[in-house]
DNA sequence: CAGCAAATTAAATGGACATTCAAAAAAATT
DNA sequence: AATTTTTTTGAATGTCCATTTAATTTGCTG
C-alpha cells in the first residue's frame, strides 16, 4: 500500500529565498542608518532603501527593533570574519598580525560608511539596551582575548613590558574613538590618519631598535 | 508741565531668575539623557526630571530641540573650563600637563555619568547635525591644537621623534573611545583602566630613561 | 488553465509625542 | 487690598510612526 505522503501544495515553502529577503532589509537598515541617523531611523525609511511596502517588514521580522537587532548582529558578524581573515593573511609574527588586524579596520569590507556608522549607533547606545549591549560585549571579549594574546608574544620575543589587556583595550577603544571621529568630522579624522595613527600607537609599545 | 514717564507696573521684568531655571532644564536633560538614552528622551521625562510640568518648555526655550543643543553646549563649555583648570594647575612641564589634561577626563567633575553618556551621545549624533557637529568641531579643534603644542614640547625637549598633531588625535579619540567603553561596559573598561591606559600611552611616546 | 498559497501592497488603527493654549496661581507694584 | 504681570499648569491639538489588516498580485501545482 502507498505510504500517505503528505505533498505540500501551492507554493513550496522554502522555494523562495527568505533569508535573502532578509538580508536585503539588513542592507536596507545599514543605508537608512547611514542616511538618516540610528534616532531617525523609520519603517519607512528602511522599507523605502529597500524598494518594499512599509507592510513587509511584518512578513519577515517581528518588528522594526527585531530588524534592527538583528542588521546590527550582521555588521558584528562581518567585523569578526574580516579582522580574522586580515590576522590570516598576515602571517605568524604577531606584532605583523596586530597591524593587520587594526589596518583592517580602517580598510574595506570593514570600513565602510555604513557599517561604521552602524557601529558608532551600537557602541553609544549600549547603555541603555540590554539586547546591543550583549552585542557589544560578545564581540569585543574574545576580540581583546584576541589581541592580548598576540601582544603577549610579540612583548615576549622583544622582551617589551606592557600590560597585554590594557594595551588590548587601548587599541580596540582607540579605533571606536576613531571612528566615532570620523564619523563627526571625516576631514580632521580621517582613515588614511587614523590608520596611521594606530600603527604609531604600536611602534611606540613595540619600538623597532 | 510734568513729562509722561511710562512707568513699569506689576511685577518688573528680569526680576526673576530667569537663566537660573534654565540650568535646572539642564542639569534635568542630563540626567534624562543618562536614564532613558538620548534617542528616548521626551519633554515629558526632561520636566519629571526637572519637577516641572510639561508646558513650561516652552516658556523657557523655542523648544525641545534648542534645550538639548543649549544642554551639550554646556557640557562642552565645562569640559574645556576643566581640562584647562587642570593643566593650569599641573605646573610647566608640558608632559606633566599632558598627563594632567588626560587624568582629569576620568576624574570629577568632568567624569560624571551624566556628563559622559550626553558626550557619547553627541560624539555619536554629531554624522547627521549639523549643530552638533559644530559644537563637536568648536570644541575639539582648540583642545587638539593645545595639546599638539603641549606635544611638540615635550618631544623637543626630550629628543622624541612623534608627529603632534596625529597623537593629538590619538589622545582625544582615544579618550573618546574609552568613555564610549565605559558607556557600554563599565566594568570592563573601568574609569581607573581607562586612565591608566591613557598614561601608559603618554608613557610609551615619551618614554622615561 | 484552474485553484490555491505565499508574497506584497496600501490603507486603517491606535499610541506616543512636541507643541500650543486657555486658565489658574504666584508675585510684585500701587 | 486691588491690580497687573509673570509664571506655571494640564489638557487639547495635530503630527508622526509602528503595527495590523484586508485586499491584491504573483507564482506554483495539479
Amino acid at each position: 500500500m502507498q505510504e500517505a505522503v503528505k505533498r505540500a501544495r501551492g507554493r513550496p515553502v522554502g522555494s523562495s529565498d527568505q533569508e535573502g529577503k532578509r538580508q536585503e532589509f539588513v542592507v536596507a537598515v545599514m543605508r537608512a542608518i547611514a542616511e538618516h541617523g540610528y534616532k531617525d531611523v523609520t519603517v519607512a525609511t528602511i522599507c523605502k532603501a529597500a524598494g518594499f511596502s512599509r507592510g513587509l517588514i511584518g512578513h519577515y521580522f517581528p518588528g522594526k527593533d527585531a530588524l534592527l537587532l538583528h542588521a546590527v548582529r550582521e555588521v558584528a558578524k562581518d567585523f569578526e570574519r574580516a579582522t580574522r581573515t586580515a590576522a590570516g593573511e598576515a602571517g605568524q609574527d604577531p606584532l605583523d598580525r596586530l597591524h593587520a588586524v587594526v589596518g583592517a579596520t580602517f580598510r574595506k569590507p570593514v570600513f565602510t560608511p555604513e557599517r561604521v556608522l552602524v557601529w558608532v549607533a551600537l557602541a553609544s547606545t549600549s547603555h541603555w539596551s540590554p539586547e546591543l549591549a550583549e552585542i557589544y560585549r560578545k564581540l569585543y571579549r574574545p576580540y581583546r582575548r584576541g589581541l592580548s594574546h598576540l601582544i603577549k608574544r610579540a612583548a615576549d620575543a622583544r622582551g617589551v613590558n606592557v600590560n597585554p589587556e590594557r594595551l588590548a583595550i587601548t587599541l580596540t577603544q582607540l579605533v571606536e574613538g576613531l571612528w566615532s571621529g570620523w564619523a563627526a568630522d571625516p576631514k580632521t579624522v580621517s582613515a588614511r590618519e587614523a590608520e596611521a595613527a594606530c600603527h604609531d600607537l604600536l611602534d611606540a609599545f613595540f619600538p623597532s631598535r
